[in-house]
Order: C-alpha cells, then structure tokens, then sequence
DNA sequence: TGTACATCAGTGAACGCGCGTTCACTGATGTAC
DNA sequence: TGTACATCAGTGAACGCGCGTTCACTGATGTAC
C-alpha cells in the first residue's frame, strides 16, 4: 500500500490512523506483544521508523490504544444510559454496556483492563471518564437511599468488581457454561447491587450466621414485597 | 550451576524442578512471554535442550505450571475452609482464601486465571479440584436454604466472578484506593453472595424498579433482624 | 566379581526468525525573496 | 509569477538481541553375560 505524503501541519492524521491500525490488529492478533511495530506501520501502509515520528516508542503507542478504547467504553455506557433517568435504571444500563463492550471486544478489554499497564499514568482516564459516570450514578443511588450514604468510591469498586469479573471470566472461560451474555451480566450485576443494598440495610457487623438469620427472618413470617 | 545426572527412572524429578523454576520465574519476571526456556532452563542447571525431554513445547510447560497452580490454589481453599460446617461460613473462607492466594501470587494467577490458556483442555483442573470444591458448597447453602434450590453451577459462576472480579482488579490495579484486602474481599464476596439470596427472594422478575421498591418496603416499617 | 555393551539423560552448537530501535538519507512541501 | 532554499515527514538498510527449537553428539548409568 501506497500513501500520499502527509503535508506540513498534518501529523495528527498518520497519528490517528497509526492508533487505529494498532487497534484493529490488536482486536484480531490476541496481546500487546502479537501487535509489532511493523505490523503496524504495515497495516497503515507506511515504514516502521515512521511510527516513531508520532510515539517514542511501543508503550507510548499501546497507552495511547488503552486511551482510545476507554473513550470508546465510555461513548458506550453513556450512550446506554441516554434518557434513563432512575439511578438503578443508569447503573444497571452502564453495566450493561460494560459487561457488553467486553465481550464485544475482548482483545481491546484485555489491553485496557487484564493486563497491568505499561505507563500506570493511562489508567487515569480510567479516574476520569467512564469510572466517574459509574461513581456519579453510585452517588445518585445513595443519594435516592438505595445505598448507605457516604463514600462513593468503595461501591463503585465493589460493582465494577462484578462487572469485571463477569466479562473477565466469560472473555478468559469461553467454554464454561455461561448462557445469554446479557441475562448472565444482568443476573450478577443485580446480585451484586442488590448485596450491597441489602448489607446496608442489615448494617453492622455481616457476619455469616446473621446473614443466614436474616434471611430466615425474612422467610418465616413470609412477609414479601408488595408486589 | 552444575548438577548431578539423573538416574534411569527418576525423570520425574527434573519435571518437578522444571515446573518449580517456570513458577519462580513466573512469579519475578512477568507474563507468560517473560518466561524464556533459556532461562527456566538457566535456574534448574540445564541446559534448554533438556527441557525438551520433559515438555513437547514451551505451552506444554506452561499448562503443567497452570495445573500446578491450581492445586495449589485447591490447598490453600481447603486448609482455609478445615474444620468449618456451617455452609456460609465455608463459602465465605473459600472466597477469601482465593482472593488472598491471587493477590499473593499475582503473576500466578495470571498466567492461571487472566490469560487466555494455551491449551483449552488443562481448564479441567478448574472443572475438577478448587471449582469443584467451592460448588459443592454452593450446594451446600442451598440444601440450607440460603439460595433457592436448583442447579448450583450459575451461582458458581456468579460467586467465582465476584471473587475474580476483586483479585484481578486488586492485581491489574494495584494503585486504586483499595484498602485492606482482606477487608474488601469479604465485603464483596458477602455482597455478592447475600446479593443472590435476597434476589432468589424477591424472587420473580427482579427488575430496578421492583428491588427500588423493595428495599423501600423492608425500610419504611423499620423492621430489622432480632439482632 | 569383572567386562562389554546398550540405553538414554543431558550437551553444545547452531538454525532461522521477528522483534524494537537507530541512522543517515531523500525528496515533496511550503516559504522567502 | 518564478526560483532557490530550508524544513521535516517518511524511507531503506541495518544493528543487536533473545527467542523456541533442532540435531548430532557424549558419556554416565544400568544390565547381560
């Protein structure tokens, strides 16, 4: 392949189709180390030292893919969530979307979340976009009296655990029994939303055997939702 | 390093030694792509040929120190869980036993449990010893009535993605605001399991709206367990 | 007990490979006059 | 408008490296007689 000479002020261009490039290779070529330098600058149709003019090396061009698929994760949650208003409704939709980005894309899921990072300052988009909304709707829940109030931070790890465990699991174990990806995603998230909301409301100490009476105590005067 | 020559039938031995040096070098040096057979080759005293007489190829060796692994991780579950009856309370040391052992040996169980395994078939280890174990106890909590009676297997997998959702983001994400592991395991291992419970007890549909609801019920009466 | 010999665990050297990165370069692009 | 020239995006060739794996071999171990 054959490429046009990029004029004076448009690096930004190569850049761009250089990130794409390694991105799509990455979807199909499994880890960071099966994405070479060459295949890349192949890929784009360009020389291998080029792509030094834009990154100063390869983990400067994998941060910059880890960058680009947390923007993409994010557009993908917010656009879920688009019009939901109810705070379980929007935690419920971002995980969703979550779990399903995973697992549509698990190459990408596996650079940006399995692998420990090489330049642990790109995890900061992590703090910034896609983990803030899911923190903002946390609070929102709190603040709705689904959740304890307090600290956000705490239950929104705890959730995201769920939510990564889930699409870990199904991307690592595709051979285990999973069933429908979204019921499946659906059930454990629920679960662990759910867990959490019922542990503040038992508070204190949720020791095993007062989780076991509680739930008997619930049972035995079969006293059930109002349906 | 220079070591004696095994006897006839004691091939066994080096096989052992090999899998041992691979975990060791596991442990210090990273991903499976750090692990070199030069260098497991290296620490046994050998020279890389040799392995070759133990292992068919580098994932040969690889699948040995998974499986390795996993009994491992099996031993630190049981020893966890001796002597504990009550289902819960077994339930809850497994959880944390596991998540203790993966954030004690990180590099271990990535190679085990975040990486895609080279060979598909040594996952029936996890089909047999520690997952095995863990939903036998599964079980256990529903004979006790703790979960709604069934098939054991999805709730498994949903408990099995809390814990690996937990230590995988603990692992890959050691500079998030954590706090003391054991402390967070068992909030989220009770979250996730006393989110099942509740969920089987609700039973139905357990839609956002209908759980908002719910939780709004058991509030609003004070009603509380008898402590 | 002693010797000749087959076995096979482990060796040493080499193979071909693809990698990240570097370096001096080329030649199209844009600008100064 | 036309020409000389500086810039700098992209090139082509090469570097050194460590890797997995192979191959013909060596020589200690164990056995048959």
């Amino acid at each position: 392949m054959k490429r046009r000479r990029a004029s004076r002020g448009s690096g930004e261009d190569l850049r761009a189709e250089i990130v794409a490039a390694a991105k799509e290779l990455l979807a199909k070529s499994g880890s960071a180390d099966a994405m070479s330098i060459r295949a890349v600058a192949d890929a784009v149709g360009v020389t291998s030292p080029s792509i030094y003019l834009h990154f100063a090396d390869k983990d400067d061009l994998l941060s910059a893919v880890v960058v680009d698929v947390f923007t993409e994760l994010d557009a993908a949650m917010l656009s879920a969530a688009e019009g939901l208003t109810a705070p379980m409704e929007r935690m419920r939709a971002f995980g969703l979307a979550y779990v399903r980005f995973a697992v549509d894309h698990p190459e990408h899921y596996r650079i940006a979340a399995l692998d420990s990072c090489p330049r642990p300052n790109v995890d900061e988009v992590l703090a910034t976009s896609a983990f803030e909304h899911f923190n903002a709707t946390v609070k929102q829940c709190m603040d709705a009296g689904i959740f304890a109030p307090g600290d956000p931070l705490p239950i929104t790890l705890e959730l995201w655990a769920a939510a990564h465990g889930i699409a870990a699991l199904m991307i690592t174990k595709p051979f285990l029994p999973w069933g429908d990806v979204e019921q499946v995603a659906d059930r454990v998230l629920r679960a662990a939303a759910l867990g959490r909301a019922t542990a503040d409301l038992i508070g204190g100490d949720v020791t095993p055997a007062r989780v076991t009476e509680w739930l008997a105590a619930q049972k035995t005067p079969a006293r059930s939702p109002k349906q």
